[in-house]
RNA sequence: GGCCCCGUAGCUCAGUUGGAUAGAGCGACAGAUUCCUAAUCUGUAGGUCGCAGGUUCGAAUCCUGCCGGGGUCACCA
C-alpha cells in the first residue's frame, strides 16, 4: 500500500469531521492536500500542509489551523508524536509497527509489491521507436525505446492497461529511396556491376541481403523494366525486409511491442479523407497561403496555396498543411488519420516518445488530437534528447557515409542489454545523455548499473550463505514476515525500510508524470542505503546480516535483505533489466 | 526572427508536480582500514539554483523580460 496515500485519506477525514464540527467552513477544496516525507528526516515520518492550503480559504492563520489539526492526529493509534513546525507543517512520527508491517508486506507480495490501482484498467497508448525503416536501428534509436518500453511497464504496475504500439512510416519518399537503393542491390546481386552509390541513395551494406533475397525469390523479372512497374513491388519487399531487421534488433533489446501500424495500409484504406471529412464538417479546413517563416526565408520559397487545417484554434502558431502541392498527402495528414484511428480503438490517453529533432512537431500533433477527439483525447509526447556515444571519454565519431556508424546491435555485443537499457533510464528524457561504453561497465559507486545489480547480488550473495551457513533459519518470504522484525531498530535498517515503503508513492508519481527515470534514481538510492547497511556491519560485528548466535535477529535481518531484493527486482523488471544473482 | 528544450557545487546530474537549512556521485582536502556476507569506509570544504522583475504564507520549481547553449522552422518522414 501507499502509505502516505493512506494517511492522506486519514487526513482529509479528519478535516471533514472539523468541518461537520464547525472548526472549518463546509465545502473546502482539499485536493492541494499532501501527506509526503519531510525532506529532513528529522522531521518525523510524514508532514502534511494542511493548514498552510487550507488557512486562507478557512480564514483562519496557519499556525491555529495546525494546532487543531495536530491535537486531532496526535489521537491516531499509529501516530506517536505530532508537531507544529516552520510555517504550520504538521509533522508525525509513526509507531516503529507502521514500518514493520510495510516490511512484512513486501515480503508477502513479493515483486508485486507497489502494484496499484491507480490507472484503474484505464487504456493507454504508447507509441515509441517508430523508426522509419531504412536501416538497423541505431543508438539513438534506443533510448526512445527503451523510454517507451519502461514507461508502459511502469503504467502497467500501476494498473494501466497499456498497448505498446510501433508506427511504420512506410508511405513517404523515403520508403521510394529504400526501394531504388534495394532495387540497385538487387541489380547487384544478378552480377551487374553498380560501382558507387549515387547520392541520395541508402549505401548501407544491410541492403545487400535485401537484394540477395529479392533477386532469390523473383529471379530476373524486374530487370530492364520502367521503375513504375517494379516499384511498388520492390518497396514493399524492401519494407518488409527492414522491418524484419528493425523487429531482430528490438527483439535484441528485449523490446516486443503489441501493435505495428502500417502508415501505408491506414491511408490506404481511406484514413485520411476520414480525417479530412471530420474536418470540413467542422470548418475546420481551408485553402489557403501561408506566410514564409520570419526571419529565414527558404531559398526555394513560394506562395502557394495548399489545404490547410486550422490548427491555429487548438493552440499551434500556424496553420498546417495537408496536402503537398503535388496534391499528395502531407506526412502530417497521415499521421492525423493515424492519431484518430488509435482514438476510435480507445485510447482517449496516448503517450509518443519521439526524438528531440521532432520537437517543432509537437504542437501540430498535439492541436490535431484535440480536433480530431473534440477535447477528449489527451496526448503527451516524450522528448529524448541525443545520445553520444563515447570510449573512454572519446566521443565516438559517427558518420553513414564513412562507415563508422556503430549501430545499436553491435553496441549490446558489446556491452549488454541489461546495460543499455538501464543506461538510457539514467537521464531524464529532455536531457542529454553520454553513453560511455568504458564507464558502464566499470564496477564501481559512480556506475549506477552495476551498483544496482550488485545490490540485488550481495542480497542473494547473503541468502545463500545463510541457507548454508544456518540452516535452522527458514527463508521462505513468508517464514521472514512472521519474524521478530521490531528487533530491527538500527537506524541504519528503518532508514533502508522507510526508504522502501515509499516504493508505492513513488511509482505513482513517476507514472503520473510520465517519466520512468524517477526509478532509476530510486534504486541507486536504495541500493546506496542497504550497502551502507552492509558496510556498517564490517565495523560493527553486532549489526552483520547473519548471526550464527541470534537466528531470530537473523531472520529479522535477512527480511530486510529478502525486501531489498524484491523491491530492487521489481523495478529492474519495469525497466525490462535481469536482476542478477551473482556477479562474478 | 518564431517556437520548443536546457542552464543547480570544480565535473556529471537529482530535486517528491509550490514547501522547512537546495541533495547524490565523482574530483579535492583530512583521516581510518588484512575486518569479512563479494568489489573499502568515515569526515570536511565547496551554491547569488544564468540575470532581473512579478505572483504568495512560501519559488530551483509558476508568470514576464533579458543572457547563454542546443534543436527546429511551407510541400522531408
Amino acid at each position: 500500500m501507499n502509505l502516505f496515500k493512506y494517511f492522506k485519506d486519514i487526513v482529509v477525514g479528519e478535516l471533514e469531521q472539523m468541518a461537520g464540527a464547525g472548526e472549518l467552513p463546509a465545502g473546502l477544496d482539499y485536493a492541494r492536500v499532501t501527506v509526503e516525507p519531510p525532506r529532513e528526516r528529522g522531521h518525523g515520518d510524514l508532514s502534511t500542509n494542511a493548514a498552510m492550503v487550507l488557512a486562507k480559504p478557512a480564514g483562519r492563520k496557519p499556525r491555529d489551523l495546525a494546532e487543531a489539526l495536530a491535537a486531532r492526529l496526535g489521537k491516531l493509534d499509529d501516530v506517536t508524536g505530532v508537531e507544529v513546525a516552520g510555517p504550520g507543517f504538521i509533522n508525525l512520527r509513526l509507531v516503529p509497527g507502521v514500518w514493520y508491517a510495510r516490511l512484512a508486506e513486501i515480503l508477502k507480495e513479493g515483486t508485486a509489491y507497489g502494484d496499484s490501482d491507480m490507472g484503474a484498467g484505464e487504456a493507454v497508448n504508447v507509441e515509441y521507436v517508430s523508426a522509419n525503416p531504412t536501416g538497423p536501428l541505431t543508438v539513438g534509436h534506443a533510448r526512445g525505446a527503451v523510454v517507451g518500453d519502461a514507461l508502459a511497464g511502469l503504467l502497467a504496475k500501476v494498473g494501466y492497461k497499456v498497448t505498446k504500439e510501433y508506427y511504420i512510416n512506410d508511405a513517404g519518399g523515403q520508403v521510394d529511396t529504400l526501394a531504388r537503393s534495394a532495387y540497385l542491390r538487387y541489380r547487384e546481386a544478378l552480377g551487374e556491376d553498380i560501382g558507387e552509390i549515387p547520392e541520395g541513395l541508402y549505401p548501407g551494406d544491410y541492403l545487400k541481403e535485401t537484394g540477395k533475397a529479392l533477386a532469390a525469390r523473383d529471379g530476373d523479372k524486374w530487370l530492364g523494366k520502367d521503375e513504375a512497374e517494379w516499384l511498388p513491388e520492390v518497396r514493399q519487399f524492401a519494407i518488409d525486409s527492414m522491418m524484419d531487421l528493425v523487429r531482430a534488433d528490438l527483439d535484441f533489446l528485449g523490446v516486443h511491442q503489441d501493435v505495428f501500424s502500417s502508415e501505408r495500409k491506414l491511408v490506404a484504406a481511406g484514413g485520411v479523407e476520414e480525417v479530412l471529412k471530420f474536418l470540413e464538417e467542422r470548418g475546420l479546413t481551408y485553402t489557403g497561403v501561408l506566410e514564409p517563416p520570419k526571419g529565414k526565408t527558404p531559398e526555394d520559397w513560394e506562395p502557394r496555396p495548399q489545404l490547410l487545417f486550422k490548427a491555429t484554434q487548438f493552440g499551434d502558431d500556424v496553420d498546417r498543411a495537408l496536402k503537398k502541392s503535388d496534391g499528395s498527402w502531407t506526412y502530417f495528414a497521415g499521421d492525423m488519420a493515424y492519431h484518430l484511428d488509435k482514438f476510435r480503438r480507445g485510447f482517449a490517453t496516448m503517450i509518443n516518445v519521439w526524438g528531440a529533432d521532432h520537437g517543432g512537431y509537437v504542437k501540430r500533433m498535439t492541436s490535431g488530437v484535440k480536433a480530431l477527439t473534440e477535447g477528449k483525447g489527451d496526448l503527451d509526447v516524450k522528448l529524448c534528447q541525443l545520445v553520444n556515444l563515447k570510449r573512454g571519454g572519446e566521443l565516438v565519431k559517427m558518420s553513414k557515409r564513412s562507415g563508422t556508424f556503430v549501430t545499436l546491435r553491435e553496441v549490446i555485443e558489446e556491452v549488454g542489454k541489461d546495460v543499455v537499457r538501464f543506461i538510457m533510464l539514467t537521464r531524464k528524457n529532455d536531457a542529454t545523455l553520454d553513453f560511455d561504453l568504458v564507464e558502464v561497465m566499470e564496477q564501481s559507486r559512480d556506475n549506477p548499473v552495476f551498483y544496482v545489480q550488485y545490490c540485488h547480488a550481495r542480497c542473494c550473495s547473503v541468502l545463500r550463505h545463510a541457507a548454508a551457513e544456518m540452516p535452522g533459519v527458514s527463508l521462505d518470504p513468508v517464514s521472514l514476515a512472521g519474524s521478530d522484525l521490531n528487533r530491527l531498530t538500527d537506524s541504519g535498517e528503518l532508514d533502508l525500510i522507510k526508504l522502501l515503503a515509499e516504493w508505492p508513492r513513488l511509482l505513482e508519481s513517476a507514472a503520473d508524470a510520465h517519466e520512468p527515470h524517477r526509478v532509476a534514481f530510486y534504486l541507486y538510492d536504495l541500493a546506496g542505503a542497504f550497502h551502507g547497511l552492509w558496510t556498517k556491519g564490517k565495523d560493527n560485528a553486532e549489526l552483520r546480516f547473519l548471526l550464527p548466535d541470534d537466528p531470530a535477529m537473523t531472520a529479522a535481518r535477512l527480511a530486510l535483505v529478502q525486501a531489498t531484493a524484491f523491491v530492487i527486482a521489481s523495478g529492474l523488471e519495469i525497466f525490462g533489466v535481469t536482476p542478477v544473482e551473482e556477479m562474478r
